[in-house]
DNA sequence: CAGTGGTCTAGACCACGAG
DNA sequence: TCGTGGTCTAGACCACTGC
């Protein structure tokens, strides 16, 4: 038998959900306050907080002020994904990592990205189409624009050495954004780039970049065929 | 001028978030020791440590003992997903809700499943095909494979009233679990029962959940065209 | 070995929000 | 209003790991 510490965060945290696995607190029942957990355990109140914090991170009970700390009634899962540099996950896998820009130019924002991506008025854009490799085959296409308000070094770039990617995470550090997931058809011309049939399904994600108000880039990437995104939970 | 507090963690953390991005301390250089930070900021190291254990979470920092903290040189993009079970997504952006049962047996796990999906040779699983529904339009069509074992009330059950899913979540909670995102065409049984043209791109989810080494529950999820799954970084 | 982060404690005050 | 969680403090000991 598994003896658990009692004495740490962890080891109480474990308590805590043997208790909500076995039904001894059931799902949207008020548990004990952190006082008496405290005293139960034979430890600071802090200690059980940072349990209790944790299990609430984890969506598993639901805490509120007076109202004490509940079971959560649908646990939803939260799953963490890690999202690195295209040139870092290529290489975590093994392969050897090369890109190729094969469009570069300044543009105007398109209309489609105006409510998104709001840059000053008239202002035009960096606009790149990136190829990603791994081991020469094709890894991920890329477009992205630059609002070079934000990041006004990328004018004199040409990204071919370092990807604009990879640059964007050293020079134009973000403070937030959206990022999503789908699925597109691959068209005549993904289907050449990508080494895929015209139509099949490929996994895309799509992600804007804030820092503050100002936005620094809109990037989406298709990924080859029989790409998958994993994570644990 | 918005002013920080310096005497809560947050925001103390947000003068150090300041710091990263403004290049005051440079990616891959050593930031000042919890105590020195402490001093400054003239508050407990606790605090202190709350803000840059923080950071360290969210990907930011990198923490070692000994040898310091120190701004990460590629800092991964973390995401949280949250996943809700189909029901309440639907009724989230206010869809009415319901899932049809379109089959259900007992039958051997099939051969792919056998590396991932551990169950004793030779027992039955329970297979359900389920398709979900909002304001009556197909939203996610699902496969499921729930080991009996680890959910043995299952047997006895249809879930054409409540869903495999809610069930599963209510019943048998799972310690851990892979999940995984991918895109599939529409072949032609899936067309008929998403509403989608043959071919049509579907991003589609899988997981396997366990409770400690017992195996739960493998589905696969596939969503009607246009599905996308958003959440902030 | 010794510096650094990780954690625990006992106590305190505060903010939120249910009743 | 007042119970409950959220947070801060000052101090302590410990665990890891680079040197």
């Amino acid at each position: 038998m598994t003896l658990t510490d009692t004495n740490s965060w962890t080891g109480i945290r474990e308590v805590l959900l043997r208790r909500i696995h076995d039904r001894i607190w059931q799902p949207g029942e008020q548990i004990p306050h952190e006082a008496d957990l405290a005293e139960e355990f034979g430890c600071a109140r802090t200690t059980v907080n940072r349990a209790l914090r944790d299990l609430a991170d984890s969506g598993l009970v639901v805490r509120k002020r007076k109202a004490g700390t509940r079971v959560a009634v649908n646990p939803p899962q939260r799953a963490t994904l890690t999202i690195p540099i295209i040139r870092e996950e290529v290489e975590s896998i093994g392969g050897s990592y090369r890109h190729s820009v094969l469009e570069r130019d300044l543009r105007p924002l398109p209309a489609m990205l105006h409510g998104a991506f709001q840059v000053s008025l008239g202002e035009d854009v960096l606009f790149l189409k990136t190829l990603h490799f791994s081991n020469e085959r094709p890894y991920a296409f890329e477009e992205r624009y630059i609002n070079l308000e934000a990041a006004p070094a990328a004018r004199d770039l040409s990204f071919k050495e370092v990807s604009a990617n990879e640059w964007l995470v050293h020079n134009a550090p973000y403070s937030h954004g959206d990022l999503s997931f789908f699925a597109v058809n691959a068209d005549d011309k993904l289907s050449g780039k990508l080494d895929a049939a015209t139509g099949t399904a490929l996994f895309a994600m799509e992600r804007i970049t804030w820092a503050g108000d100002l936005p620094i880039t809109h990037v989406r990437l298709i990924f080859a065929p029989g790409y998958r995104m994993r994570t644990e939970i």
